[in-house]
DNA sequence: GCCAGGATCGTCT
DNA sequence: GACGATCCTGGCG
């Protein structure tokens, strides 16, 4: 996985994370569920223009993005698109692979369905907080791998991202079609495509 | 199984 | 001072 890879458009990036594996530190699981945000769209934190908060999303592509949501939960992010455009791809959901002790630790549940499947869900079990806002997902603690020939196969659908207000009809989510690690069952009525 | 309500805090108005 | 890119619990049936 290189920087190449998050530097072209958010909802490619979003397609093409379904299916590879992310770790952090001892941590690991496949991508089953991502959702596309881009500057041009209500529901995105960069919609308003650079603050703060948003900073990271106008950076290099690559890097993490991490906010605390609700007060309680950090969510996360990998920015794409070159620096300047800000884009992200929010990481719904995983199908955990490796350090399914210490998830279950973390997250003081037993059934593996239940340790990553959801934006909160995944940071408490990864471990990601709001102190790795910023920091380079090419490099330790994270690390991605592409995706092996079977998990090319994999069917993703496109649905309507879960939980915003603003452009709530816009079929930015994909997740794995089939998937008991997703946050939510994709709707009937759906857009789905191969992955590859 | 479904649904309503509460927890909790950084960010922006 | 209001508002979330959420999750969990408890009540009900």
């Amino acid at each position: 996985m290189n920087r190449e890879f998050f530097d072209r458009s958010v909802h490619e990036v979003a397609r093409e994370l379904i299916g590879c594996e992310l770790s952090v530190g001892e941590t690991a699981g496949i991508i089953v569920e991502t959702e596309a945000y881009d500057e041009t769209d209500p529901a995105c934190h960069a919609y308003i223009g650079r603050t703060a908060r948003n900073e990271v999303l106008f950076g290099p592509p690559g890097r993490a993005y991490v906010y605390l949501s609700y007060g309680i939960h950090s969510l996360l992010n990998a920015v794409a698109e070159p620096e300047g455009s800000a884009a992200a791809v929010l990481i719904r959901a995983l199908e955990p692979t490796a350090g399914i002790d210490l998830m279950r630790e973390r997250r003081d549940r037993d059934v593996p369905e239940e340790l990553c499947s959801g934006p909160g869900k995944l940071t408490e079990a990864l471990g990601v907080d709001l102190g790795l806002n910023g920091a380079d997902l090419l490099q330790p603690p994270f690390r991605i791998s592409a995706r092996t020939p079977e998990r090319d196969a994999l069917e993703i659908a496109a649905s309507p991202r879960i939980g915003i207000t603003k452009a709530a009809e816009l079929p930015w989510r994909y997740s794995v079609k089939g998937s008991r690690h997703v946050s939510r069952p994709w709707p009937d009525l759906t857009e789905v495509r191969a992955a590859a």
